[in-house]
DNA sequence: ATTTTCGTACGAATATATTCATATCTTTAC
DNA sequence: GTAAAGATATGAATATATTCGTACGAAAAT
């Protein structure tokens, strides 16, 4: 009975585009300065351009918005990071788990072992969704 | 007090090569033709030459072993289906949910609605962790 | 024995992701 | 005003993933 997949369908962001986003949904809006030196806080030297262009083909798939009434152009992200890490989410557990949440689930509790505020959470969770 | 992240940290399989994994997991073992049959039937049409390729390809990278002792090959997934899984999930789980597992179930939780057989299981899992 | 079928090996074309050097323009410092 | 600093645009090199055609050997069918 389900529906044809109505399922959020996102353009999926690159790696390296994710690590962007990141910035992006944390500063709410940035140039490509700014994302340049915090990735190059992070991790690895990169470019200034490397990011540059980045950013440009994220601009193009629509990953991004960006203002250039200005000189310097301001960047923003596209879609919300919840909705964006939800259709991640989605994919992944499609992928993997055949769409199965529990079977992801079971597989995290199975082997993870959750701290005991964790724990509290899931059955926070558990008993909001009960009722 | 954490150690150097003694993560599993398997070879990462792309997308078609998870999808030859799959087949590998579910039949134990197999030949090229038996795994490119599979894939036919899902999905578009692949051509043989190209699964082969791939097997090849991931027989380098030690995704699968292989049997070699007959003209025709039979390959076998390396890794066990759990732990590869396992690695995948906590790739998952560090890239977009910063190490959070609790994060990831809230996410999932939080919006997918699931299940009153789902939730059992949930509640059921939670009550082991307990213990 | 000859043809057809099935299998592997491998080079190469294509697509996507990443990275960066170069060119050029604008603003700022001197 | 001229040089230095900071910005964007863009072509191109590199890496990885995917796909497939061609060559060729072995086995089966005729």
């Amino acid at each position: 009975m389900k529906p044809g997949r109505p399922k959020s369908d996102i353009q999926e962001p690159s790696r390296s585009e994710l690590e962007i986003l990141k910035v992006l949904w944390e500063s709410g809006t940035a140039t490509v300065r700014f994302v340049n030196d915090r990735l190059n806080e992070q991790k690895a030297g990169v470019q200034y351009t490397s990011t540059l262009k980045l950013m440009q083909i994220m601009l193009d798939k629509g990953l991004v918005t960006r203002d250039n009434s200005q000189m310097t152009h301001v960047y923003r992200a596209a879609t919300a990071e919840h909705k964006t890490k939800k259709a991640l989410l989605d994919r992944f557990v499609d992928t993997i788990y055949d769409g199965s949440a529990s079977s992801l689930m079971m597989h995290l509790l199975g082997s993870t072992r959750p701290s005991k505020e964790e724990l509290e959470k899931f059955k926070e969770l558990v008993k909001k969704m009960e009722s």
